[in-house]
DNA sequence: AAAGCGTGCAACCGCTCGGAT
DNA sequence: TATCCGAGCGGTTGCACGCTT
């Protein structure tokens, strides 16, 4: 895009600002909206956003946050949880393409929630978010926490697809230091980031960890491609789960890792 | 009761991508 | 092939609301 081109889109941006309705939707606004939809199908925002006197890409984001009859609203559940951390493991934040696996979440949703929640508890572990240890405890602590809390109760009739269990052969499977200190582990590192020096004793059982961890025998590409759906299905509230315990379990992960990467370095 | 503060979420902004011409 | 333009994406901001002091 050239410096001209970017003239003459800044001029004619500031033009349709002044013409364009911004901030919060009225319910006119947004029933308007609705049946622009029901009638010509979405896909057409520059058309609906001439009627409404809004961007088309507030028509756009409008529909497809709030609008959209699919949107599911209210607390993100235990395996939504699940699935955004390992999607985001792997992913980074491609929001909208790990959107795509939580049926009814939007992009938007998932990266509220992870800058909310996520930060916050890397922030309160005085981690960094982006950081190999706050990623370990992640994968080691918080997410065998979320799938155990989800183990379903034997009179639950639609169990999870997880089994716990045989991803997590120990709740919290415990990380060793290479010197021998804390035992010695053995295993495939390709089940956990490349940047990670830990490694786990059951390296088949464990395969769960990190990649393979939302569903049993689901491949990258059927993920990559969607054609897959992870699991919906528990309920329990985040909050719950960053009681002392967790929080305590993951600082002790965060100093291990740290006094593995002294003694590495 | 009210002021201050923190949190969560809706909406905006700037940039990139990709299809149409 | 080059250009244009709409759609989509990720980052950021602003506001409403609830909690604390």
């Amino acid at each position: 895009m050239d410096v001209n081109m970017k003239k003459s889109r800044s001029k004619e941006e500031v033009q349709n600002s002044e013409d364009t309705r911004k901030g919060p939707w009225s319910v006119e606004e947004d029933t308007l909206l609705q049946n622009y939809v029901a009638t010509h199908g979405d896909g057409r925002w520059n058309s609906v956003a001439r009627c409404l006197k809004r961007s088309g890409k507030s028509c756009r984001l409008r529909w497809l946050n709030y609008l959209r009859p699919d949107v599911r609203r209210g607390n993100i559940t235990l395996q939504e949880q699940i699935t955004i951390l390992d999607l985001h493991s792997r992913w980074g934040n491609r929001w909208s393409k790990i959107a795509r696996h939580l049926p009814g979440r939007t992009d938007n949703e998932i990266k509220n929630y992870w800058r909310t929640r996520v930060i916050k508890q890397a922030r309160s572990l005085k981690c960094d978010v982006d950081s190999k240890q706050f990623k370990d405890a992640l994968r080691y602590v918080w997410m065998p926490r979320l799938i155990e809390r989800i183990q379903p109760s034997p009179e639950t009739h639609d169990p999870p697809h997880v089994s716990p269990s045989k991803l997590y052969p120990n709740p919290t499977p415990l990380l060793h230091h290479q010197n021998g200190l804390h035992g010695s582990c053995s295993g495939s590192s390709s089940a956990l980031d490349s940047s990670s020096s830990a490694k786990l004793e059951t390296p088949l059982e464990c395969e769960g960890l990190g990649h393979n961890v939302s569903v049993s025998g689901v491949c990258e590409r059927d993920l990559e491609q969607g054609n897959i759906t992870l699991p919906l299905g528990g309920g329990d509230s985040m909050e719950s789960l960053w009681d002392d315990q967790n929080l305590w379990l993951m600082q002790q992960l965060c100093d291990d890792l740290e006094i593995q990467d002294n003694f590495l370095a």
